[in-house]
DNA sequence: TAAATAACTTGATCTATCTCACATTTTATT
DNA sequence: AATAAAATGTGAGATAGATCAAGTTATTTA
């Protein structure tokens, strides 16, 4: 089944057919459609999410009922409330759909269970959680120092893909700046 | 000696007076003087610092000479760039020092190699790395929704003991403000 | 396929924050 | 202790981006 995960474990460590089939066991697979939610505000977070297809954004809606988004999740990637998920708090950002999406969801405690059982699973959790610091970090940098402007054409480089897809007001939000500012960015080249 | 590195590990691992010796010998102590680097610009980053006590500042410098501050590293905390130390790339920030400073070096050949000899530092590796993810979420979070006033105001419940010894112009990069704007933040109650 | 809803654009005005300039205070350095 | 060098404060003016408002174009949904 889902080659997807199988090939993103062995970007990073050995697994055999077997061991891979036990692993997925450890997964549920939902689908979802547009507009449905994966996560809650101040719901429990159950799952982290690995995208097989389709496209979902997680953002925090502030008092003036703003959305800012903190990640978006497409195939390959993983998304979820980690503060919640790990720590089992309350969610403080929603996760909904994009378009028709379907993921394999693992619970905190399968995750443990097999970061326990397999040392190369928690390897490959490491190797992963390493790499996404590494992008977080480098948009704090892309925040701190650049216009919105610069902003914008650094997403469009690192993300083509993704600017096809996603309604303009979404990748705003995702920017840190209205829509309206967006669109006078790209008519005013 | 370090007792701090080993009641990290405690929180999170168990682990003997024995193995933890053996671990630190896979670290090297070094001292830094005021303003001395420990990472520059466009150079090999051989460690991830660990710091013992003082405080250091890792930033980025824009095309305007505009420093942006990423990070501070004071007591207990570890300090690095972590896309060029993980991915062996020149260093893109530097880190200095505010004040003298002492640091145990781990480098990624000994970080690796005691992942690979004990499952649990790998699993203590995993979990700092969650957090740290958690911490750099929350940072965008407030870069995204919080004005610059709110901003100082957070970092001064988060910490309070960094406040006291920052400088104010050191403070403002952080929060992504110029020094001016900071000063007239607090000034204007 | 019409009606309703959501997405996008553009203009006019407003505002938080930046920039530049200079004065004052604090901290290093000889 | 004297001098140089950082750090800080404050005023005046500039500006990127926000807000408010209205109109147009797509996309859903019934």
């Amino acid at each position: 089944m889902s080659e997807l995960l199988k090939n993103q474990f062995k970007k990073i460590i050995e697994i055999t057919d077997d061991e891979y089939d036990y692993i997925l066991s450890h997964f549920i697979t939902k689908k979802f459609k547009k507009h449905q939610f994966l996560v809650q505000e101040d719901q429990v977070v159950v799952y982290d999410y690995f995208v097989l297809s389709g496209c979902i954004k997680s953002y925090y809606t502030d008092e003036n009922d703003k959305m800012h988004i903190l990640l978006f999740g497409t195939q390959d990637w993983w998304i979820s409330d980690y503060e919640a998920y790990y720590f089992k708090k309350k969610a403080r950002v929603n996760i909904d759909c994009l378009e028709e999406t379907e993921v394999l969801c693992l619970s905190l405690e399968n995750r443990e269970k097999l970061c326990k059982e397999f040392h190369r699973i928690e390897h490959f959790f490491r190797k992963k959680t390493n790499r996404r610091n590494v992008a977080l970090q480098n948009r704090i940098l892309t925040l701190l120092s650049s216009s919105a402007k610069e902003r914008y054409e650094k997403f469009i480089q690192d993300y083509p893909s993704l600017v096809q897809k996603l309604p303009k007001h979404i990748l705003a939000s995702y920017l840190g700046v209205t829509r309206e500012t967006l669109s006078r960015l790209y008519s005013t080249k």
